[in-house]
DNA sequence: CTGAAAGCGCTTACAG
DNA sequence: CTGAAAGCGCTTACAG
């Protein structure tokens, strides 16, 4: 079935049922014809010869560091029920948190001229910068924000800043924060920030900063040593995987969680909630960002004006992980 | 930057330089003029043009039921991973179990020209057939059997008796088998099918057999009659979430995991390693057959043989959620 | 090995 | 509102 097909059975030329296609000025009779030659024989436009003569498409792509996070894959369900329901299609590109591949990613969204890209954001260098720099596509930055492009990005300094009040209104005093390296501004820096502010004006309050990276088993290895040294009432990590590690290793020394040791996530998976003791944590509504991103990015495509940021919401989520000392 | 350009660049037709892209005979000296031209212009063909006249494309669809799961985004990465070194492009479709949207999907996908489908299969109805029996593209089955179509599937009832052996092993003699609709064959059917093999000639051995959805939470609500009425010193779960949800119950009542209750799964999520007690299972190799997947779709896409069936592997991970009675 | 030409299935000014 | 024609950037017989 081809566009000639159809308009020789509703006795148009081609042009004209492209008209009807695109919803350009077609008169009632004629639109009538068309609709019901189409119907009839099942007619689907081939995508590529439409995209060849546009030079462009209605897909929107999305690259993401990896496949298996709850916090991708619920960014992503956001994302591809908003775009399926405005007629995008969404295409999504894994690099395996490689960030050379990140940037080919780009490169190669570009050349299938894909209407815009969406970035599940950890870092942004100089390379990308370049690369969306060259491609000229709507582009837009979910989780990290960058003066350079539109983001929509989570609250990680306000719920940083509830962790922190929250911690200190349950009477600890003795915390140790497992945060992340600073080059991650959102979690690394921003997390932290929020916490800091919360706990600044608590003279009583002790806080020692540590550091680890985003694996679950790194947090287990570093957690005996911060432990015995330190001996914090809780340790607030700066994500749940840090947390769900932390949780590990004091569980195997035998430590009852929350009597012996609080303990504190951010994230909201699924997981912490699984758990016993299901864990306290900032709670961010990631299909919601999804979303939100996959409605600024129509809206950038269509050359509608938004907001350079756009901010997720959270929700502290107390459970049953932080014991009350006062 | 396009082939007439090249052409005319390098003092060559354009249909020469099309047969150095596609690999047909030039000679040296052409093919380095060539070359060098594409090199710095930096040339990339254009996907549509080259789609619209051979008629197909280098993409795999791959059709999933779920993107928050731990098998799908496994099995997806390794997916990509294969079908990435075959200069094969991976397209996700999902469809938020929505048997409907799995069908249309698999039309949607035709109309795209991608050279094959992957389908990780729930169920496959009479629509199914017919969508595909249409489409008349390379279609492969993963993780359930069909004799229809070529499939990757995991050895659902080998570890189902691996399962029952190991529990009977221990000394269990009052088991509850929680288990799943029989419509999904692998995981209703063939796990419970090869526990039964195992239990069978034990005398002292009781089992009983219960039905849930897949859910968790259902698991936790189905959990507190099937406990008192039966009292069993195991639970047999046909899947780790199920097993999740047994645990939380379990713990939500107070009971001591394995002490007073003994817990089994089957998947190998990556949870069940974290939790505490860490859970016994049977670790299915979703990575590993997403490869199998791609492996075979390109080989069905080339006309080479391959065999109905494809097996892929399990292996039994005993942890701590299963006591010792004998 | 190489080139000229036709054609894949659309869209888009342009003219009426 | 409608149609004829050109053209998007490739590939593929065909002829040499």
């Amino acid at each position: 079935m081809t566009i000639a097909e159809i308009a020789k059975l509703a006795g148009v030329a081609k042009s004209t049922v492209s008209r009807y296609l695109n919803g350009g000025s077609v008169s009632e009779n004629t639109k009538l014809k068309i609709e019901q030659v189409i119907k009839e024989t099942g007619y689907v436009p081939n995508t590529f010869a439409r995209s060849l003569k546009a030079k462009k498409t209605s897909i929107v792509g999305t690259i993401v560091p990896r496949l298996n996070s709850y916090a991708t894959s619920q960014t992503l369900i956001g994302i591809d029920e908003h775009l399926r329901e405005n007629n995008y299609q969404l295409l999504i590109s894994n690099t395996s948190q490689d960030l050379n591949r990140e940037v080919e990613s780009i490169y190669s969204l570009a050349n299938q001229k894909i209407a815009g890209i969406i970035l599940l954001a950890t870092q942004i260098t100089d390379r990308h910068l370049e690369a969306f720099d060259k491609i000229n596509v709507p582009v837009l930055l979910v989780g990290q924000q960058n003066h350079h492009f539109y983001s929509v990005i989570h609250n990680d300094e306000h719920a940083g800043y509830e962790i922190g009040k929250y911690v200190i209104s349950q009477g600890h005093k003795k915390i140790a924060y497992l945060g992340v390296t600073e080059e991650d501004i959102a979690v690394g820096v921003k997390r932290k920030r929020g916490f800091q502010k919360a706990v600044r004006y608590d003279n009583e309050c002790e806080v020692h900063y540590f550091e680890t990276s985003f694996k679950l088993t790194e947090a287990i290895k570093k957690f005996p040593a911060i432990f015995e040294t330190y001996k914090p009432s809780i340790f607030v990590c700066a994500t749940d995987n840090i947390a769900l590690g932390v949780l590990k290793a004091a569980q195997m020394r035998g430590l009852k969680i929350p009597k012996d040791l609080s303990i504190t996530g951010f994230g909201g998976y699924e997981v912490t909630e699984i758990i016993h003791p299901s864990i306290t944590t900032a709670n961010f509504f990631y299909k919601e960002a999804g979303i939100l991103a996959a409605k600024n990015i129509v809206k950038l495509i269509n050359n509608e004006e938004i907001e350079k940021v756009t901010v997720s919401n959270f929700e502290l989520i107390i459970r049953d992980s932080v014991d009350k000392l006062n």
